[in-house]
DNA sequence: AACAGTTTTAAACAAGTGTTTAAATCAATC
DNA sequence: GATTGATTTAAACACTTGTTTAAAACTGTT
């Protein structure tokens, strides 16, 4: 198993999947000692309180979900292949962790909670990409449409359908691997439709 | 005030604005009850329990939350400006709504617990619209896809710019009223990407 | 083997949880 | 005005919560 990792690598690791099933209000420092199996003390020994525990896990769903897409801005294709890339690379992120978009725009909601910590992504603007995408829309090699709008599209497209999987498969009863299967053709329409539309062909 | 309410109706209209507030397990019964102005016991006297004033709650927004859909399909339109008209509608709606999805989306995830009552969008399958579309799709008006991607382009690109406004003024720095502005052109790039993709131009 | 420091434990703490009880208040009927 | 029933109340119930305590067990050093 995973006998090598050390008390406080066990209690954090436990935290963090029983954070991002049910949320921090919904379980207890009990039910996460119990999951890593030590005693409920030592979660405190180790992290001082319940809140301290949650905000290292945040802060680490947050970096990886970030990180999944910065790889992709860093690398030198061309944009409309960049944006390709990170559809892929996001739908294959999140399919490993698909409660992880969830988890973290619930939390941020609850009352104002946790604030963003602006330097995850100050990570990602310095790839460069924000730059990038002005030129292009000044060269008209792409859609005018400013930054905001184009992190919408994109995470809307990527995240929303892994976060509302179980009411997709209320809606439309699915079972567990026909959501899977949606899930990868919608990938597919997604790529379509969001490249089409920021890299209009022109007409003749 | 609102003092034309039963006590009965009090409590719930408390408890849906703290349950869609802060979700059922970060909020108690007597956090609803002091909301509502009334006694602890008298939630239980009405509702029996925490849970079951919960699913009434949780009804009571998937109603709202589909019947805002289901009249534009019921209008006799063409297609093309019910897809127009629904995206306006839900924005429209969403905004008055803004934690809603999120609400739905997110209760829906912990534990499998609640599942989705299909009936309620029977309601949103028996306007026809699945007949509609299928018969643009044969007819060529209307790119080929099936429903559950349709289902989940639209919901992405609608609800998820409300569900995210905390983590979006947290990447851009944007206050209240910036995100407010934001959602209302990024309504209109959805409308144009959506209909385009879906409605694509013959090319000559 | 004795010591010192860290780690782990069971037990306790006060505060908060959902729910119930039994008495008090209210409203309407006779 | 007494009686019945529904409504409201304060208090209590047993249990869970996050956290702390103080003793135990373990570790490595002398």
């Amino acid at each position: 198993m995973k006998n090598d990792l050390t008390t406080e690598q066990k209690i954090k690791a436990a935290a963090r999947e029983v954070f991002i099933a049910k949320g921090f209000a919904a379980c207890s420092t009990r039910e996460i000692a119990k999951v890593s199996g030590m005693n409920v003390a030592l979660v405190n020994y180790y992290f001082r309180s319940k809140t301290e525990l949650f905000k290292l896990v945040f802060q680490d769903a947050m970096e990886e979900f970030v990180n999944s897409m910065v790889e992709v801005f860093s690398s030198d294709k061309s944009l409309e292949d960049k944006i390709r890339l990170l559809i892929e690379q996001e739908y294959e992120f999140l399919s490993r962790h698909p409660e992880l978009p969830g988890f973290i725009v619930n939390e941020l909601h609850r009352e104002e909670g946790y604030e963003v910590d602006g330097s995850y992504f100050e990570k990602l603007l310095n790839t460069g990409i924000v730059e990038e995408c002005q030129r292009a829309c000044a060269a008209g090699k792409m859609r005018e449409i400013d930054l905001i709008s184009l992190t919408l599209l994109i995470m809307s497209n990527c995240d929303f359908p892994f976060m509302s999987k179980n009411l997709m498969k209320g809606i439309h009863k699915l079972s567990n691997d026909a959501y899977e299967n949606q899930l990868n053709t919608h990938k597919k329409i997604v790529t379509d439709m969001l490249v089409s539309y920021l890299f209009p062909q022109k007409s003749i």
